[in-house]
DNA sequence: GATGAATGAGGTTTCATTCAT
DNA sequence: TATGAATGAAACCTCATTCAT
């Protein structure tokens, strides 16, 4: 499977959930909502968020949703089959803003000048964004880690255009030389981006253990540059 | 924080979690139980295991964990209060004898000679050990994930051994000048040993996504070789 | 402490519940209950006290009230978090209208008169009132017997005007010098109350034990007269 | 029914009772127990009785007993067929030696000289026969309340002598014209044990009413004596 | 559009009680 | 005699979900 095919299936995965999402604008009596109708709506997915920073996704009820968004349980299900309906439109929210987002903290860089600077930048931008949506980016992780797909194609989706990026980053550098032949792009940007995901993820965790931020993405950003010049 | 500290902390927080653990032994009724009521109780924590790889976390019912194992519920709750506690011991059990193998992985190698055959043999550790033990770390990741202090504990104590083996192992190198001054052998342990930990995890994920296991490990080896010499 | 400060003690005691009881009849939701809502909570009292009767307060359980009253498990927790609750509304509506009942039998009499038909028909009156709610008065008796403070509060609320009344004719008595001055309106009033109160539960245990009713009131009704006028 | 009657009636169910309790002294198997059984099952009692003080008759578990008395629930069945039976035979013991302590506080005096002083005496013994044994009457109190006849007969039983020995001395007085002929010897003494048992009983409460003991102690005192010499 | 109400369904939990040793 | 173990049975309680208004 080359890398465009991929590509394409990813890209035709997002357009299939946000038709989904489009129909699930449609309230469950078949009528489109208007204005108000879309406000609840909305009213109801912010509070969804809003209750995740609290508690946890097991225990964020329909009820408590309801209840806090000054609405009823029946007027939620005019508008999600589910909670977990709800949390997944924001998480498709998440991915269609944060996927380019993420992307262009690896391209329009110039990575020959002082590759250790960029890398830094690159660090610096998931731990910002980890730290910014932390509470959607832990429910994702979690459904992705009970094996619900649709939240694991989310993941994908979001950490694709960076992936993607590093991919391309590291074919020419091998290309150029500055990487032995045996690298394999493909698995060298997965490796990168999943170390660079995993490791914002933790940022609170490494600093309870007593490595501060900037220790962290000065290190996160060494082994990114290393990893891309290791030949030399 | 010293390195020392830290390290004796969590040898406390391991022993206080064992304490625990011993006091859970007794049976509701306040009686430690003989040879017939702990094979039950085995029993209980196998079945409770081996249900981990076919159902999900929150969908483990204290019903189906007993209707498999062939007894009633009222004698599950004769060993564990609940679901998690069972769930929890398990995790216990695989943190006990699983940090010292992650951590004999890295120490008692001659890192001198061939290191990037060596980080080999890590990786290859690392995917084995993941793959033998999914269904549980699985849970133990979502738990943590969930915000439970207990699980991130066990997840901490499960790298920790690996951890400190690899902190050891960057300041040497940072000693005898394979490694810039800048580099902080904390950090750059933690960061390699979350790299290896989530990759590890996502190894099927990588597989699907035309990564295959060789590859990945060959991957995450070099990285590791080449953080540990980014000065040559 | 005075008996005013007492008596407002009391009053504060009794508007707390009041206040509570309010707080309760928002349904589990959250959601102030409209005509139909609280049509069914009334049901579920009456039910709950028509149960009284048959049954003991240790036996009622949720699942009967609700089979009784022709509704679900599920309704009954949405207006009350358990049976106690119920009947503890149910003691709470006694107390308040009992309460004026049982004083105005002392009070707005003439006791100069005829003493002893007075007595008479104070000591019919708690026949009565015991009589007509046996079943709920059995039960604050024995909720506050068993150590539950509400009840006692309740039971105390109940008896209270009547036993003030009380103090305040034994007071006159006392002044006028039909009781000696040793005597102590509080205690007389109290143990005269008590007397009544507990006469009155065990009606039918006298009756029992071959004592009538009605000489069961003159006796009750001598005593209390005696112990107005023991200067004689 | 003659007063003669009723008493030979209860001397029967006592000997019923005190039958019924040999009865049980077998153990479940019907072998009758040895000394060391006759050991276990008195610590069982005493365990009971004491478990009594801290919690409520109804939260009184089997478990509890015999994990608080160092044995294990199978040991209490072969001793007692419920936790209500072991309670039983404590109250039965209770009324056994307490029938005659309370009845000697009235017969053995002499009622001529100061019969406030002897009344007095009677009222002390009362409020302390129950301030000592409040635990068990509390509960005796109760499961009467609750309609169980074996606890009200133990309970009748318990005040029989007093109330029995009342009851003559009433009838004496009314002889002797020191009280009118329409005084129904045995309604006074009924009403006027109740009255006893029922302040004793709420003692408690009157302090915290800010009745002390002491004016308690009089005012039981001048109702008994004021009720033998209403005629004055 | 919104929502009061009602409830089916199902897991949780607790004990009293019994056996086999 | 004593007691480890096991469990049937029965409530409890909570939600997601659905109507009728």
């Amino acid at each position: 499977m080359s890398t465009e095919d991929r590509e394409e299936l990813l890209a035709d995965d997002r357009a299939a959930l946000l038709a989904d999402d489009r129909a699930e604008l449609r309230a469950v009596d078949g009528r489109v909502p208007g204005r108000r109708g879309l406000a609840t709506r909305r009213r109801l997915l912010d509070t969804t968020l809003a209750l995740l920073n609290t508690s946890t996704y097991r225990d964020l009820k329909v009820v408590d949703i309801t209840r806090t968004a000054g609405t009823s349980p029946a007027t939620f299900y005019q508008y999600f089959p589910d909670v977990e309906a709800a949390v997944l439109v924001l998480a498709a929210e998440l991915t269609e803003h944060g996927s380019g987002e993420l992307r262009s903290l690896i391209v329009a860089q110039n990575w020959d000048d002082d590759p250790m600077a960029v890398a830094r930048r690159v660090a610096d931008g998931y731990l910002d964004f980890w730290q910014a949506h932390w509470s959607l980016i832990r429910v994702i992780d979690l459904a992705a880690l009970e094996g619900d797909e649709r939240f694991r194609d989310l993941r994908t989706g979001l950490l694709h255009g960076a992936n993607q990026a590093m991919d391309a980053l590291v074919d020419t550098h091998v290309a150029e030389g500055r990487l032995p032949e045996t690298a394999r792009p493909a698995a060298v940007a997965g490796v990168l981006t999943s170390m660079l995901a995993h490791v914002a993820a933790h940022r609170q965790g490494f600093e309870n253990w007593g490595v501060p931020r900037e220790q962290l993405r000065d290190t996160m950003a060494a082994i990114v540059a290393w990893s891309l010049s290791a030949a030399g």
